[in-house]
DNA sequence: GTGAATGCAAAACCTTTGCAACTGG
DNA sequence: CCAGTTGCAAAGGTTTTGCATTCAC
């Protein structure tokens, strides 16, 4: 995503929102480090290599217009630090506690994750945050977590 | 668990915790203040009326102790002040925007709520959170944001 | 040109920790 | 008795804020 970039990347236009250099950037390594699920002080670090004078209060600030304007998501799992997310189709979020990575899940074809949950009537959903922990059974670690 | 209790609720046993006045006002409070879905902060201001000596290092104590004993549950909404929950049915929290309140939702009948998303082989999932954000539309606050 | 965004440092917020005193089993 | 728990105050990590400067439109 974002990666295949027929054509450039650059410029995007997020809503009428005023696209300064800061927000590009952030927005970019959003894009490229996407599966990683960075932290705002990982997005942070790698801001800065492509633009040193970025601070840290920015990429805050840039993070939260972002989500604001739709463009990207914000990602809380417990009380850790908030990662984001460039993702913007409905999916769930696994945190691996064995190797502490994060997951993107995708809805099974034709499924719907509001139905399962007996809503009382008239009450109107806007978002809907799923996240989930346990092992993921792929590198190393979790395979021989798993078979327990 | 604890919760098909027909008689008192007074010095119930958690799987071995030693349990001392604070625990067990700490999950007195909780128990009352259940569908209110108290902050440490909220439980500590009800908590210290019954037992002025407590402090509030101790309440987060207990509440992370009985939520690790599964007594109860934490509920972490974006990253607004975790709230604790004495329901430990499987169920969803719901956060209204108009109104702030947090309702508890539950799974429609027969229904499950992880079978929706297409988790990959060999993952096991330990935990689940769902978190919903919307207009409740009881509250007259809310019925009215609810017709737009 | 001008309102909005940046960068810096300091503050705010929720939560955890160190440690001496205490207590439940 | 004594490991585990409490209460207090101080520290911790993450995020936000105030303000002068700079920038995108």
């Amino acid at each position: 995503m974002a990666q295949n970039r027929t054509v450039s990347k650059a410029t995007e236009d997020f809503g009428g929102l005023r696209m300064t250099k800061q927000r590009q950037a952030v927005y970019d390594v959003l894009s490229d480090l996407g599966p990683q699920h960075p932290t705002a002080a990982e997005v942070f670090v790698t801001a800065k290599e492509r633009m040193p004078s970025i601070s840290l209060a920015t990429v805050y600030n840039c993070l939260e217009t972002l989500t604001g304007a739709g463009a990207i998501k914000q990602v809380n799992i417990d009380r850790e630090a908030s990662r984001y997310c460039p993702n913007l189709q409905p999916h769930a979020h696994f945190y691996c506690t064995g190797c502490n990575q994060v997951f993107d899940i995708g809805l099974e074809r034709g499924a719907d994750a509001e139905s399962v949950w007996s809503l009382p009537a008239g009450c109107r959903v806007e978002e809907m945050h799923v996240a989930m922990r346990g092992i993921c059974g792929r590198c190393p670690n979790c395979s021989t977590a798993a078979k327990s």
